[in-house]
Parts: structure tokens; C-alpha cells; sequence
DNA sequence: ATATAAATTTAGCCTATGCTAAGTTTGCGA
DNA sequence: TCGCAAACTTAGCATAGGCTAAATTTATAT
């Protein structure tokens, strides 16, 4: 058991690199939260014809004073738009970040199920997992679960 | 490219489910500093004989203060133990995480680096994705991994 | 031995995200 | 139309995680 088992080696010297890759992920947090609102607002208005405030706290399972401040800081920060007791609106920033997340959460779905993870498992993971994707990292997870399907179903796909 | 696209399809009706699943982004995110911490300070004291507060407030990138609040949480949390102005250790339940947590971030390593990621984006990205796979999405990962590393290196490809 | 530097802690502040309880507004039904 | 219920907002509180500035303790070097 003497692998290379874990050589942390620490540069000391150097910690701001290491200091950058938690930077990065204390700044993704914020933008997590974003993501979901702004993915589910979307959602709600392609098959309610608009976003609530009530269904949004309902579907996030977060109070509406909740969902209410968020909204506010979305709106502050360009995602949405919405006028007082009103529904609420995507900006074109909004689509477009609903859209990209869409399109991650999809293909990190894909790659799970491809690997053999059940699906409520792989939803669950998914709602993690699809925040923390560089975009090289999504291709070649595209070109991997490509590989993947070909491989298993090579004399006989299913599904 | 006219596949099933997006089919969102809320029910609005058992909101409960989908609530669930962002109720455990909540809650890992609690988590998720504990690791990085102790995954941390597992590797100050092997590297270094000790981890001192200093070390990890240069290494995670914020103040001294900062790591100082998280410490105390984590003390009553039962991860670490530490005495006024005396460096870090952890606790058998902080050791036991920090293994993990390093397995985790080994295979999330590797597998980036199979599916061709580079190594410093791998580096990245492994930071902000080891805390949301759960236990049997690790299992497939493992699992695929190696399938595609027989796949690429079959007959005898380079590296 | 003691001054001084380095490390740690305390105090006090901020923002984000949660909550409940108590107002307001809106809109629907009688 | 007008009252009441549902939806939304405001107020006030808590916790986690950041920060700086100012103690305090520990360790070092002359």
C-alpha cells in the first residue's frame, strides 16, 4: 500500500495559487444561487406563462421573504426584472444565463446517466455538480460521454 | 439538433421533490468549507509537523481573523481541536473526513485528467466538484474512468 | 532578560441567505 | 362593489463567512 498515496506537498512558498482556486469557488457560490433562480424562472415561464413569486419558494423550498430578497439582488444585479407585487422577468442576461445552465445541466445529466448513475441520483448530483464546470471541462465531458455510449453500445445500444 | 431539448415540465404539484434537491445544495455548502479545511490542515501536518493558522489563511487566501471564526466553528463542530495561540489537529472524525475527502479529490483528478482536461483547469475545477458527488456517483466514476482509459490506450497509444 | 516581532484573538463591521410575524396590495367571488 | 383570501413586502432576527483595526500572547534575538 506504498502507493504515491497522496504527496500534498504544500508549496508554502507559492500559496497564491492555491489561494486563487478557493477564491474562485467562494466567488461561484454567488453565482450558484443565481443560476437556480434564474434556470427556474425560466422554466416556470415556459410552462405557467410566468414566474411567481409563491412558486418559485414553493419549487426551491425556501420561504417567499426568502425568495423575495433574492429576487431583489437579482434584480440589482441585472438578472431580473419585476415591478412591486408583480411576476417576474428575465432580462436578456437572465435568458442567457438560464440557457448555458439549461445546456450544462443537460449534458452533466447525460454523463451520469451514460455512466450508469440512477436517475434520481443523478438529478440530485446534477443540481450540484453543474455549477462547477469550466467550459474546456464541459467539452471534453461532451467528448467523453460520447466515447462512453460508443463503447458500451457498440454490438447493441439500448435506450 | 432537434432532440427533447429541454422539457422542463414543473410540477407545480409535488414541489416537494425538487426542494429536496436544493435543500441538500444548501446544506453541502455548510460542509463543504469543513473539508477544505480539514482536508487542509491534514495536509499542513504532513508536510509541515503542524498546521499554524497563518499557513492556512495564506493557503485558503483570506484574512487571519477569517480562518480563526471558521476554526472555532469547526472546534465546536468536532473536526478539530486546538488550544488558545497552538496550532491545528483534528480529530478522528476530521482525520476520517479529510481521507475522504482526499480520495474524492484524487479521483476527480484522475478522471479530469482521462477525459483530457488540463491540468491546471483540472486543478480548478476538481476544487469545486469533489464536494457534490455522492457516494455510487464516485463508484461510476471510478468505473468509467478506467473504461476509458482502456478505451484510448488499447492497442498501445502514448500516455 | 527583555524588547520586539510574529502569531493569534477580540471587537466591530459588512453582505448573503435563511427565518417568522406582521403589514400591504391585488384580485376574485358573492 | 366590496370584503376577504391569496400574494407580496417590510421589519426584525439569526448564522455563516468575509473584512480591518486593535488587543493580547508567544517566541525570538540581542
Amino acid at each position: 500500500m506504498a502507493e504515491d498515496r497522496d504527496m500534498p506537498v504544500i508549496d508554502l512558498q507559492d500559496s497564491g495559487k492555491r489561494a486563487a482556486l478557493f477564491e474562485r469557488i467562494r466567488r461561484d457560490h454567488s453565482v450558484e444561487i443565481a443560476e437556480d433562480y434564474v434556470e427556474l424562472i425560466a422554466d416556470l415561464i415556459e410552462t405557467n406563462g410566468e414566474a411567481r413569486l409563491v412558486d418559485l419558494a414553493d419549487l426551491l423550498g425556501v420561504s417567499r421573504p426568502t425568495v423575495n430578497n433574492t429576487i431583489q439582488r437579482l434584480q440589482k444585479e441585472g438578472y431580473v426584472e419585476s415591478k412591486p407585487y408583480r411576476s417576474i422577468f428575465l432580462t436578456d442576461k437572465g435568458r442567457a444565463v438560464a440557457e448555458h445552465a439549461r445546456q450544462r445541466h443537460h449534458m452533466v445529466l447525460d454523463f451520469l446517466h451514460t455512466i450508469g448513475v440512477p436517475a434520481d441520483i443523478a438529478e440530485a448530483d446534477a443540481e450540484g455538480l453543474e455549477h462547477h464546470l469550466s467550459e474546456q471541462t464541459l467539452d471534453c465531458l461532451a467528448r467523453a460521454t460520447e466515447a462512453l455510449k460508443k463503447a458500451s453500445g457498440h454490438g447493441d445500444n439500448q435506450s
